[in-house]
DNA sequence: ATGAAAGCGCTAACAG
DNA sequence: CTGTTAGCGCTTTCAT
């Protein structure tokens, strides 16, 4: 191993002509110190270009500033924006953000976990839908969950999914929509998700309509996806409305209608969830239920500071959603 | 501070009845061991939910297999695709990734560096876009720049650009378009970007047309992008084709046009510059270059180990980009 | 207002 | 094959 000698504290102080102790001070700003040793230790800061080493720090404080974050990925219109909106605010918190993809594997989220407990981080906030409970609860590390029930003493973070469920069904009905099919994850899958479908489920009920439920998992690989909706149109030529659980799947949707010859709003409407910025800007035309994304992050970093400084979070937290107008529903 | 006590190397050394040595040698599976002890180690280990402190390692070893990541956001679909691709690769050569989004704010940048600096990590990819040169070179920590020529001795991972412009040019100039526009950063930006805006200018020249390029910046707001494409049809009402450098202004244009009351593409042509998989899935009748994002990912992370195995990594790897049929151009 | 010394948890000479 | 010992760079009692 390559010996990189590092400028430390003790270069510092010899310079400087003082003790170890005295830098240390000088560096964290705390107990008494002459103005004139501060200015002496600054100098010889600034003189060796002294960049203080975290690691032995972390060591002693037992405390990282580490955050780490597992999602499904972050190549993703929802989770991308989730997870920027959380580094910044992590940022400004003052810790820094642990990248883990978890790609929707179960296996490998146990083993991000594994990883980020090793290096010591000081929370976790996961997004991850996967059918498998992951041993969060063996530890005692703060944790915060986005829009996923993981655990019963796990805070969770989510939007008003069943209203926003509520708001896409009634707005295909409102359009006078009468064969309406909605898509969605596996039932075991065990995401916040769930609730749209319920929703969507209890408005075709009063309305004396039945409900349709396509599975479509998020990691289900693109093709595959393609080929569900291709089929969709192919066993439910009536369908006049679809309800999509996300806005890719929309967007597959969209596609599909075209293929089998549908036009779009005229002969069928479509309406998505999520509302990120980018599909806005991508997909401007695509009618949807918009999360308050940035307010979902900032509330999960509110909620996790609460748990490392050890106060009682509040167990849940739910923001409101709205419908944003696009011109396919 | 909260004492949390952590079950240490010692409460396993105690408990298996041997010294840490012993205990450390098991985990690291180094050195001569007899089964025996190595067994009783393994029990003291389970029984005790043992899990070795990285940190303590991380003081000892001078490595952290912590990389970071600077870029503008993780909230696009090239960065996002991008970082996604790098955490990968970096996780299989067993590093955990660090995000930090810099915003194209140089101030924040800095900041970021430092701050990673400071938690001792062990290589740097950077690939944001900013006027300022930072002082990457004031340290030896290996680093590899993507799209971007960041210093000299820094290698630099980017696709062809130059061939990417001429590909888009010639396509828009093949499809019988006279009045092309160009959108680049401002040219004191430096991004491999302004590879694509030279092909463009070139081949313009030889076609013995006027190259004009309107500026965009990455970090220019939303509304003030919508304006400037607003006003590109207001001052060029002529203009027949337009060469994004990116696949979201190429979306900003086909708006402007649009409401500008233009058919594309009857009236004019608009290629864009990224292909990645969410604005193709998004957007797919977007005409585009097509930038090879995963192999770009894993061209960055093989330099970034050469350079941390202390080899003399290429200063330069160019990766080949394709023109991807949509109906736009 | 400043310093000496112990220790955070782990690893690696060097002995035996 | 295993243990003793010193030390990675920093922080903090406890003295002075």
């Amino acid at each position: 191993m390559e010996k990189r000698r590092q400028v430390k504290l003790e270069d510092v102080a010899a310079l400087a002509g003082v003790s170890k102790t005295t830098v240390s001070r000088v560096l964290n700003n705390r107990g008494y110190l002459s103005e004139a040793t501060k200015q002496r230790v600054h100098e010889a800061m600034e003189q060796l270009h002294y960049c203080p080493n975290a690691i032995a720090r972390q060591l002693f404080t037992q405390k990282t500033n580490l955050v780490g974050l597992v999602f499904p990925t972050v190549n993703d219109p929802f989770f991308g924006q989730l997870e920027a909106g959380l580094d910044e605010c992590l940022y400004e918190n003052g810790y820094r953000t642990l990248m883990g993809n978890s790609q929707n594997n179960p296996q490998k989220e146990e083993q991000y976990l594994q990883l980020l407990l090793n290096h010591q981080i000081d929370g976790l906030i996961v997004g991850a839908h996967n059918q498998a409970m992951p041993d969060y609860l063996q530890t005692n590390l703060p944790i915060v969950s986005i829009e996923r029930a993981v655990a019963p003493q796990i805070p969770v973070v989510a939007s008003d999914n069943y209203r926003g469920g509520q708001l896409a069904t009634q707005r295909l009905l409102d359009a006078g929509c009468q064969h309406i099919i909605h898509t969605n994850y596996p039932k075991d899958v065990m995401t916040t998700n769930q609730d749209r479908r319920k929703a969507y489920e209890d408005l075709m009920s009063q309305a004396g309509y039945p409900a349709i439920t396509y599975k479509v998992n998020y990691d289900t690989p693109m093709e595959e996806k393609k080929a569900i909706f291709a089929r969709l149109f192919d066993e439910h030529p009536e369908v006049d409305g679809i309800f999509a659980d996300n806005d890719t799947n929309a967007r597959l949707a969209l596609t599909a209608a075209t293929e089998a010859g549908r036009r779009c709003p005229e002969d069928i409407k479509i309406i998505g969830f999520d509302g990120a910025d980018m599909t806005r800007l991508l997909l401007p035309e695509l009618t949807t239920i918009q999360q308050p994304i940035q307010e979902m992050a900032e509330a999960a970093v509110e909620l996790l500071k609460e748990e490392i400084a050890g106060e009682p979070a509040d167990q849940y937290r739910t923001l409101p959603v709205k419908l944003v107008e696009g011109t396919t529903a």
